[in-house]
DNA sequence: TCTGGGGTCCTTGGGCGT
DNA sequence: TCTGACGCCCAAGGACCC
């Protein structure tokens, strides 16, 4: 706690829709909702105006269709919001050189530390400043908190959304709390806030009268300290700009739960290798692989192994895997599988001992960690690495074959194809343009040769439904063509402000 | 009518060396 | 040699966050 409010919290408006918008100028003021479109897609974000009909975050798809069936659905596309976010950053950065990134569309800022705030005054206009420049860098809206700790700058921006700013001043934080609901609070969630509501305690006022013993005895001894001080108005932890990341993981959820034994291992050698990927291009290595695996009861579970030294060879990751699973039950089927590498090394590093304890140990008795060996070292190249290519990119293909040739493959059907194109209607892997299938994923961005940028807005029974239309321009007109017109083809995001997304009214 | 993906942190309990 | 306390590591699960 320090006694100006210097420390900055922004919060970008409804974020992923927000941008959405500025790209797409005929869903401005419309509700939109960026999420998953498969059968167990879940609401990644909301516009305001999509909040209106009880849409928000992390709600089922299709609940989200029902309470808001004229919506436009489109799945996120995350190298964009990564642009955006940079350059949002990149403000920050310009205020301090302490900024701690907590997601894409969050920030923590010392202000004092930066030099350009040491009172409420000059931290008000700083925030004012700030929220200025965003705008006129993105067209996008942030809000921005401000108070003499992390917590309370958080609370603040909430309080401030949307496109607000509010300044807690030191002195006034325990009353401006107390009657706020116990949720409030970082680390208070719905266990833990009903937990509380069953003993009584529903407003932050009732957790600081509680007591610290009170709230160690219901909750913990580090949950409970920590909330008893932040009830208080609490909050010394510093705004930290460097964190080393501590996993790596990647997981798939299935459109159908999976039941045969051979395809479960199949996904998870894809996945172990998947996350190997991940793991070099973070520069590291780990030493613990989990494997995560939930059933068709939403039961989850999970199965590590612990090596003997960091690796990122994919076959010994793989093979460390396929280890765990054969310890786990899967009858009934399974609705999502994962793999993952915790214990990171800073940087990649060969170690023999792990790669030697993989390929020899672990099978002795009790799959000791006493498996010595230190022959054998390997750069995986002895495992079937051509498997990891074969299912190709993982979308999960929103136009496959409707009516008939699903034999094939009875697992992971096509997500929900009506024939109506429906506005983002059809599921699809991650950014994909689709090129190669000529699938067009909803939302993407596409350009025409004789029509210029545009953006799909649906695509089924052999069509595409293209809206030409660009940051900043006025509304566009819809398009349609045939799935394979060669004068289409995917494009890259345009920026949302300046140079081709120029500010026409 | 269901419940994503990528993380972090905490707790509990067992095994093991001293 | 046995036993208990202690600290550490590991495994598993759970809550929470965006």
């Amino acid at each position: 706690m320090r006694s100006a409010p210097t420390i900055l919290h922004l919060d970008m408006d409804a974020f992923y829709a927000s941008v959405e918008q500025a790209s797409k100028p005929s869903l401005r003021g419309k509700a939109v909702i960026v999420g998953g479109l498969g059968p167990r897609g879940v609401v990644a974000t909301a516009s305001y105006e999509a909040r209106r009909f009880g849409v928000h975050s992390a709600m089922p798809m299709a609940q989200a269709r029902r309470l808001c069936p004229n919506g436009a659905y489109l799945i996120p596309r995350f190298r964009l919001y990564q642009a955006v976010s940079e350059l949002v950053m990149g403000l920050l950065r310009e205020l301090s050189p302490l900024v701690e990134p907590l997601s894409l569309d969050e920030a923590f800022v010392d202000l004092e530390a930066g030099g350009v705030a040491f009172d409420s005054v000059t931290a008000r206009a700083t925030g004012e400043r700030l929220r200025a420049d965003i705008a006129a860098a993105t067209g996008l809206s942030g809000s921005v908190g401000l108070a003499g700790s992390k917590m309370l700058a958080k609370v603040a921006s909430e309080e401030a959304k949307p496109a607000g700013l509010l300044l807690i001043e030191p002195g006034t934080e325990r009353e401006l709390l107390a009657p706020m609901t116990v949720r409030t609070l970082p680390g208070v969630g719905p266990v833990t806030g009903e937990h509380l509501r069953r003993a009584g305690m529903t407003t932050v006022g009732d957790l600081a009268e509680a007591g610290e013993d009170e709230l160690v005895r219901m909750l913990g001894r580090s949950h409970g300290v920590g909330l008893h001080r932040m009830a208080l108005g609490l909050d010394d932890r510093p705004v930290v700009a460097e964190r080393d990341a501590k996993s790596v993981s990647v997981e798939d959820t299935f459109d159908v739960d999976l039941h045969d034994r051979v395809r479960i291992r199949g996904e998870v050698q894809r996945l172990a290798d998947r996350c190997v990927q991940r793991l070099r291009a973070s520069g590291h290595s780990g030493r613990t692989i989990v494997l995560k695996v939930r059933r068709f009861d939403f039961s989850t579970l999970t199965r590590s192994e612990t090596l003997r030294g960091p690796t990122d060879d994919p076959g010994v990751v793989r093979e460390a895997a396929a280890r765990l699973l054969e310890g786990v039950d899967t009858t009934g089927g399974v609705r999502l599988l994962g793999v993952g590498v915790t214990g990171l090394a800073d940087y990649t590093q060969e170690d023999l001992f792990a790669q030697a304890s993989v390929t020899l140990g672990a099978e002795d008795a009790g799959g000791g960690p006493d498996a010595a060996g230190e022959s054998d070292v390997r750069d995986g190249s002895d495992a079937p690495d051509g498997a990891a290519g074969v299912r190709g990119a993982d979308g999960v293909s929103g136009v496959a074959a409707p009516g008939g040739a699903g034999a094939a493959e009875p697992e992971r059907t096509a997500p929900g194809d009506p024939a109506a194109p429906r506005p983002g209607h059809h599921a699809a892997g991650a950014d994909a343009g689709g090129a190669s299938g000529r699938h067009w994923a909803a939302g993407s961005d596409v350009r025409h040769a004789v029509y210029g940028p545009g953006w799909v807005q649906g695509s089924g029974v052999g069509r595409v439904t293209v809206r030409f239309e660009r940051p900043g321009s006025a509304p566009g007109r819809v398009r349609t063509f045939r799935v394979d017109d060669p004068e289409l083809e995917p494009a890259d995001p345009l920026p949302l402000v300046g140079e081709e997304g120029t500010q026409a009214p």
